[in-house]
DNA sequence: CGAGGTCTTGAAGACGATCAACAAACGTGG
DNA sequence: CCACGTTTGTTGATCGTCTTCAAGACCTCG
């Protein structure tokens, strides 16, 4: 059921198969969710944490004055709020983006198996310190780069996290956001959105339409984007 | 030597005094570096993390076309690369903003100390998700407030930081960032650093003078940067 | 006292926000 | 299966924020 995160997982340090059978037992049943729920509720203290097994979701930061936020996408095999395993509350809201299928880890469940298997305690962090590599890499993005850079940007990322985990056919793969959503994820408002994705139309570089997007030109994309995946941490780390 | 670290780390579950011990002793000898070195470099593999003992610090990553982008700054008693301890390679270098004191803990040291003490390797990653909280707030401010409230955010977030450390004197503080650097956290040119500050100023919320930082009226500048500390987490945590 | 860094100011222009209106796609119920 | 309402996407016009460039003033430190 977890395969894709146990992959992600072992590229710290392939766990043990003890592990990963403990880690798998602890796991409750799946659970779904549709497009545009509300997973995990801000200023909650959830006394789980969820493993995102298909679909997409977006931590959500809602602000005064009806603007908000996606401060994280998350894709099929990633542990959405692993982090609340150690907060105590959650500063912002986990939406399902459409259709997703989730299984959960009990807090409890999870401190034992860290207590009992340092090794699998250490690439559970490491999962949590690859989420604020990428945030602190969306940081320079939003805060260094122009809109139709920053649009460029998340599909280079998305298109390697997907097909990381075997989501994109032949330089396409679904996208379950919202010109405003997207506006959202890059800071800047809908119209804008629209504008820049035009922009890269006109290009050739990609297509984009009804939640499914075509990459036309990577390196055309990638130079747009000044994309360099290394932040992702895709590459299997040795420890040393 | 590292009570602010320990402090901090008691926040999530007060270290047992063996375990404060044992971190202590893997700590090296106290290293200084002056305003402006590079103390870690970006690419780099560290075998060791480092521990600020006094000054800032900030990581900076470098984008083509000579701009700059800081994302985050580091006060008295942050683990400054902590990160480093799991991931390959270095994402960003480190720079001294003052002069600064340092300390370091050996990776394989930290490693053993986490195996051995599976609360404290808890509490080190609780650090880590502390981080990542910061960065997906700076998400926000960088993706939603204009260029005044960012400035306001970044002034009422290092003053509780630094208050937590005991560096702020009567709402004064030192903040030893050029307008340019400044910048370069907030994602504005300096230009308009300046024009932001003299704003502030004007309005008679801050001074801000000559690296040194005194805020006059707190309400208003944390209603302008629409501040909320929660994401700090400077709470006490109970671990469930 | 001179030199380099930092701060300040002005003017011009780019980028993106906002508002408003319409078109296209979607989904829901009759 | 169509009708209708709602959501999403598209376009144009206007306006404000912030960038860029350039120049001068002010510190600070050797």
């Amino acid at each position: 059921m977890i395969e894709r995160l146990l992959k992600k997982l072992s590229r710290y340090g392939p766990p043990s198969g003890e592990e990963c059978a403990a880690l798998s037992a602890i796991m409750t049943p799946v659970r779904r969710f549709a497009a545009g729920q509300e997973v995990i509720r801000q200023y909650s203290a959830p006394k789980e944490s969820t493993v995102l097994l298909s679909g997409m979701m977006g931590r959500l930061v809602m602000l005064q004055g009806g603007t908000q936020q996606i401060t994280a996408l998350q894709v099929a095999g990633d542990f959405v709020d692993l982090h609340a395993f150690l907060l105590a509350r959650m500063d912002h809201s986990v939406v399902a983006l459409n259709a997703c299928e989730v299984t959960t880890a009990p807090h409890a469940e999870l401190r034992r198996l860290c207590d009992l298997y340092p090794r699998l305690a250490r690439a559970l962090w490491y999962l949590t310190i690859v989420d604020a590599s990428i945030h602190r890499h969306w940081i320079t993005v939003l805060g260094r780069r122009d809109a139709i850079a920053r649009a460029a940007h998340l599909l280079c990322e998305l298109h390697t996290r997907l097909d990381d985990v075997g989501l994109v056919d032949n330089g396409q793969f679904e996208l379950p956001l919202t010109q405003a959503d997207s506006g959202d994820v890059l800071g800047v408002s809908a119209v804008h959105v629209n504008r820049v994705i035009q922009e890269l139309r006109a290009r050739d570089v990609v297509t984009w339409d009804r939640r499914r997007v075509q990459i036309k030109d990577w390196d055309a994309l990638v130079a747009i984007a000044e994309f360099d995946p290394t932040y992702l941490q895709l590459i299997q780390q040795t420890e040393t």
